[in-house]
This record gives structure tokens, sequence and C-alpha cells, in this order.
DNA sequence: GCCAACGTTGGC
DNA sequence: GCCAACGTTGGC
């Protein structure tokens, strides 16, 4: 069982829709091989998440959600309509894959990215890594227990 | 809107 | 395989 957290922008995805919906896939297509590759491998059913809001007004975390499935091919990579449309891709051998998701629940509040940059004990975190770029990181047990006790 | 930092592409 | 040019992410 491993924790995580995903990054989405308000206006692509939100924990909101998330729990509109209940159950869903990840709605924030993932185009990195380094994620992709994490997605694929390391990402079990039942992990839990933290759905994290970036390139808005108030960053930072602001849910939970649970791994619902394994992965599955990402079908916005096949939408030539989409702005994930990836014409080297094909149905036959795809390249991005997706997952689906739980809603869990809202925070009480926004655990916003100073916070967690203000947190000494939450020093190493690969979200705060400069120069770190991605949408998904693994979370080890403390931090995301730390984090918990600053809702 | 700016820009640092990184990933990807493609010519050679 | 190198690397310059370009694209993207995402905080500020």
């Amino acid at each position: 069982m491993a924790y995580w957290l995903m990054k989405s922008e308000p206006d692509v995805y939100t924990i909101d829709e998330l729990e509109e919906s209940g159950r869903d896939i990840w709605r924030k297509p993932i185009r990195n091989y380094q994620v992709r590759n994490m997605l694929r491998d390391d990402m079990k059913v039942g992990d839990e998440i933290f759905f994290y809001r970036s390139n808005c007004k108030e960053i930072g975390i602001s849910g939970i959600a649970k791994v619902a499935s394994g992965p599955y091919p990402d079908p916005t990579q096949f939408d030539n309509k989409s702005h994930y449309f990836d014409e080297k891709s094909s149905k036959d051998n795809p390249r991005w894959i997706s997952v689906d998701v739980e809603f869990v629940r809202k925070l009480s509040r926004t655990i916003t990215l100073a916070e967690i940059r203000a947190e000494k004990s939450l020093e190493g975190m690969i979200l705060t890594r400069k120069g770190n770029r991605l949408s998904v990181t693994p979370v080890n047990e403390k931090h995301w227990h730390k984090i918990l006790s600053l809702e």
C-alpha cells in the first residue's frame, strides 16, 4: 500500500468533479514517460492519493482519493480533436495510460505548498525538490501522516 | 506574464 | 550518441 501525490490544474480537473462522479478516470492526461512508468509499474489499487491543485491561486493539497483500477490506455491519445492527441500512439501499441480513481474526501482546507515548504519534517519530498516537474510523485508514509496532521 | 528547469525532438 | 532548439511545467 503506497501513497501518491497527483497534480491537476483547476481548469482541467478538480476534487469537486471527482466528488461528483464518485469514481472516474484520472482526467489529467499523463504525457511524461517517468510518470507513465510509475503508474504502470508501481501504482496499485487501494493506494491513497493527495489531490493537488497546481498552476492556480491557491496551490496545494485539496483532497484525498484512492486508486480504483489498474492502468489502461488513456483514451485522449486516440482522439484527434483532443489537445492530448498523440499521432505516434496506436490502439495496438498505446503509449499513454491512466488509472481510475475513487473519491475519498475533501480536506477541510487546502494545505498549501507554502506550508509544506515551511515544514521542516517534510523536507525531502519530491514535490518540493528543485526542478521537479513530475505531475505524479510518491509520498512516503511519514510525510503522508505529517501533512494530514497539518489539516 | 516571466522565467527557471527540465524533457523531447531531430539533424548531424 | 551529441546537443541545440524548442516545448512544457508550474511557481511566483
